[in-house]
DNA sequence: GCAAATTAATGATTTATTCAAG
DNA sequence: CTTGAATAAATCATTAATTTGC
């Protein structure tokens, strides 16, 4: 037997893109088997979600979404893990957003004086600076490898984030 | 022999702050011997350091703290263990404020139709609701609860949030 | 003006990390 | 130390904007 579609409480199932592939005028395209449209949003919609987020909602429990999706509902066709996504990735983005501008301030504010090098601090660095990802560094790790800390450092320079990356000749 | 200050790669010192307890207008006071005082953040610094936070800095490693504090110096003195402190109870507090929130929003938004008590969402009310990080609850929980979901409705009668209060008359 | 082509936004999924219970 | 639950990050996929050549 294989598995039915498995699905969480809002409707969310792994591996449920069934696409197509053909040839349109040339060019290979994929298309959604299935009438499989993803939701759209309307504007009403979207204000109420946003309103929602401004009022400081984030990470709405199950509750909380049924609700929202209840209501949503009668502004256009939604369902549970329409509102989970739109959580998930608005917050993720507001805060990559964050992130940058918090990066932005940052390079301008601590190089008092580079002027060579401060000029471009341009979306793609910071977008190439984002990436602090979560680290698996503890402080067990770094004690031990406190001994090590030169050579980790001088490793660092593509895995690390840079926090401060305008530095113009390595001052100490 | 009695071993040497023990000091991590960040300078941090067990029982390091030497005290001495004298009286001043009456008043038993402890008094930092040898001019420690400790360290208070800069409104600068403060801004800095939350923006890291809210960049998703959590747990910085060595050399991120190193980077951090040599920044900060430019906005006042500072030392390493002073940024690693600063964020394990910033991340702590949050932590703490989270759950506290956690357990407000559970008894809060599971109403799922209570037209009189609908009227006020403020931005308090919301903030309860935001943080629920890591909540205790599981979906099986949010299921299993969904049976007793009555009771904590009857008792949220002061505590109110409620999604979306602007409903007339309960139209569809 | 208009579609095809291209790019930017954003919805939906997958993967990696974190936290804390056992 | 291991593991389950939760979720944040990264990525994939599709739709909307926008550009471009006619």
């Amino acid at each position: 037997m294989i598995a039915p579609p498995p699905a969480d409480v809002f409707g969310r199932v792994r591996n449920a893109t069934k696409l197509l592939s053909c040839t349109v005028r040339n060019h290979i395209v994929q298309v959604p088997v299935g009438g499989t449209t993803r939701w759209n949003p309307s504007a009403e919609q979207i204000k109420v979600l946003e309103a929602l987020y401004r009022g400081g909602m984030r990470t709405p429990n199950a509750a909380q979404i049924e609700r929202i999706t209840e209501e949503l509902g009668k502004h256009g066709r939604i369902e549970g893990k329409n509102v989970f996504y739109w959580f998930q990735n608005h917050k993720a983005r507001e805060r990559q957003k964050q992130k940058r501008a918090a990066l932005l301030t940052l390079s301008t504010l601590d190089s008092p004086s580079l002027p060579e090098i401060t000029t471009k601090v341009t979306k793609e660095a910071c977008d190439d600076m984002t990436s602090c990802k979560r680290r698996r560094t503890t402080w067990g790790d770094v004690q031990r490898d406190a001994a090590t800390t030169e050579l980790a450092v001088h490793r660092t320079d593509d895995v690390t984030l840079e926090l401060f990356p305008l530095r113009p000749q390595g001052k100490a």
